[in-house]
DNA sequence: TATGAATGAGAGTTCATTCAT
DNA sequence: TATGAATGAACTCTCATTCAT
């Protein structure tokens, strides 16, 4: 028995993930109060059985789906922001990354956004709002203020507030898409990234940088 | 039945008030999901009876709720925006008084938020969403695109994008003032309105406007 | 809002002594394992809605189950055993006013065994083991102590193992008397008032007391 | 197919009786009620297809379980107690050979306690109830009557309740030994023996036997 | 106008058992 | 011989709502 952790079987990873999938499309569609164990197993054509016999309960169904998501945007999105070198493209890898990711992965985000907002333990304290709803902030702003800090962005500006309000841009973003679906996000992409730049390159700075 | 609308009493004003209160109360504290009539008639002091016999019903509840406070931020902010002529001191106006209301309603704000993200009728649809948060998104969008076309505004920007933009960073802030108590509003305020001047103004206007 | 503590209603008072009435006759017949809050309810001829209603859960009602029969039987006992002044006669007492109060209080008697050797609480810990079945034989068991000591009592036993020996043949009495409904009670107590009279009674005392 | 009885290989025997041995532990830890073969499997290092595969159900391993203890006991007991010839020796035997099979096996006698007292058939009925705990009883009441047939005991006592008596007093021990582990078992014996002795022994005859 | 009482559906979870492999 | 997977019933409990008073 070496290791401790107990492998998982081939069948049960796939269901595994076929029931997360469900879940995700169930909160994206009908919000997290409305995500019912019922409703997630009769969209995943099973019942409530088998979602505990694969995971522990709800909880740890809902942390699985997280957990998945988040290894699964950092993945993707990673790569694509530290190829860049300079602070303005940085960010504006970091948008445009962030939307295209969303553009695949809607129903993800919502679902996660969903959760983190909406989900509590024991004690009523939310159990997924500090360790990474937070720290997603929080890295963005350490970015921001080390380029500031190097002059590659203006000085007049306050990181944290900032870091905020581009969360709160990129974040907004899986809820409007689910009212419209036929929103472009390559252009969404751009103009967000339009919008950081003017607010935060230096004073006279003022040359567009590449889409 | 001259006009159709039942005239209320006064005590069944203050009754309605009162529990319309402890709602606001039980869902910005512990979120829509765990705002069950018992808890909000435990926090009024009354029993779910009382509740249901002053509403029709929990969304009877939550619809008179988010009625209530729209129309008090309404009261609250259209004048100070109103106030202003110019393009760029009213988007100050218009984050500064968002702000300032949610200084001293803070509950109210988050109450609504919740309910607006996690109502949903029996069709399964959000029954909130188009009526008013598309709406306070689409007053600020045309706002943007009249003072664009005046020539007060710079006009390689998609003001779709940018309201969206404003609206998600004012309506992060509820749910981080929960977590951050000490946060001061008045600087995140002015912050706001720094970066969306600068994301907003014409290309050589670079002087600072007042606080 | 004087005394903090809700008064109960004539119909509250009613319909919780029913259903713990129920519960009694349930577990006394089917033993605890099986005597779910259906069944209970089913005998009570509500339904499971109802006993939550009226009671916080299942643990409330087998805790005032409990604490009803405990008050009862105290009531019914404590004045039979205190009349009697001498050790023999108080031991006399004591376990004919036991099998007294069985007589008519079979079920009862059963229930609260079944729900003290059973009912765990969160942490898997018995509730009512150690605050009365433990009190129970302590307050026998310092009786003894009492009487062996102003020499009423021989001195040569043990008198925890003793009130142990003693409490166990009257716990004993309901599940036997389930079995054997025609029992006969009251030989029953003279032959366990005579057995422990012989074995408590100082060595040359061995004229009979009375039955 | 001769016998009708299916030989066990080595390999399943070893299985049952480990699986036995986690079923006697959990339900002497943690109560009849608590005691699901999910329980009893993880206690095993396996899991209830294992069980259900090794026993026909959770009835099946109980009837086995209470079977392999009883022959266990009666196995320890008998040859002590038959090596008597007195009444008075032979009582005494018997007490202290419960208590001394009991010091090494406390949760064998729980676990068949707790499945005597709370197992229950289809229709409800105990199904170990008369098969053994009478029976024991039983044995008991008819070795009391013997001897007190042929003067060894005094004649004025009621050779069922000393039975019972004496039977309520050894099976009481297994739950105060989970209670008090550090309970003196050699002098409870004693003292259980002496208590019985002076109850059944005839009028005159009031020296001490040996220990 | 107000409220205690009741109701039944549905929540999440555990359960013993069966089955295909 | 063994086991992972599945099943569906039953569990306790909470919910929004209705009703008689």
């Amino acid at each position: 028995m070496a290791g401790g952790l107990k492998e998982r079987t081939f069948i049960e990873t796939q269901r595994r993930a076929q029931i997360v999938a469900a879940a995700i499309d169930t909160i994206a569609e009908l919000g997290y109060a409305q995500a019912s164990l019922s409703r997630i197993a009769a969209r995943a054509g099973t019942s409530k059985g088998v979602i505990c016999y694969h995971f522990a309960g709800k909880d740890d169904l809902f942390k699985a789906l997280v957990a998945g998501v988040v290894a699964e945007a950092e993945a993707y999105m990673r790569p694509l922001i530290s190829a860049e070198s300079t602070g303005r493209a940085m960010l504006r890898a970091y948008l445009q990354a962030n939307l295209a990711f969303m553009r695949d992965h809607r129903n993800h985000l919502m679902a996660v956004a969903e959760i983190a907002r909406n989900a509590r333990d024991a004690d009523g304290n939310p159990p997924f709002d500090a360790s990474f709803v937070r720290s997603a902030a929080g890295v963005l702003q350490q970015l921001l203020a080390h380029f500031q800090a190097n002059g590659q962005f203006r000085a007049d500006f306050d990181p944290m507030v900032m870091a905020c309000a581009i969360r709160a841009a990129i974040d907004s973003v899986p809820a409007r898409l689910a009212r419209e679906p036929e929103l472009d996000l390559t252009h969404y992409g751009q103009e967000l990234a339009d919008l950081f730049d003017r607010a935060t390159r230096p004073a006279g700075d003022d040359h567009d940088a590449d889409g």
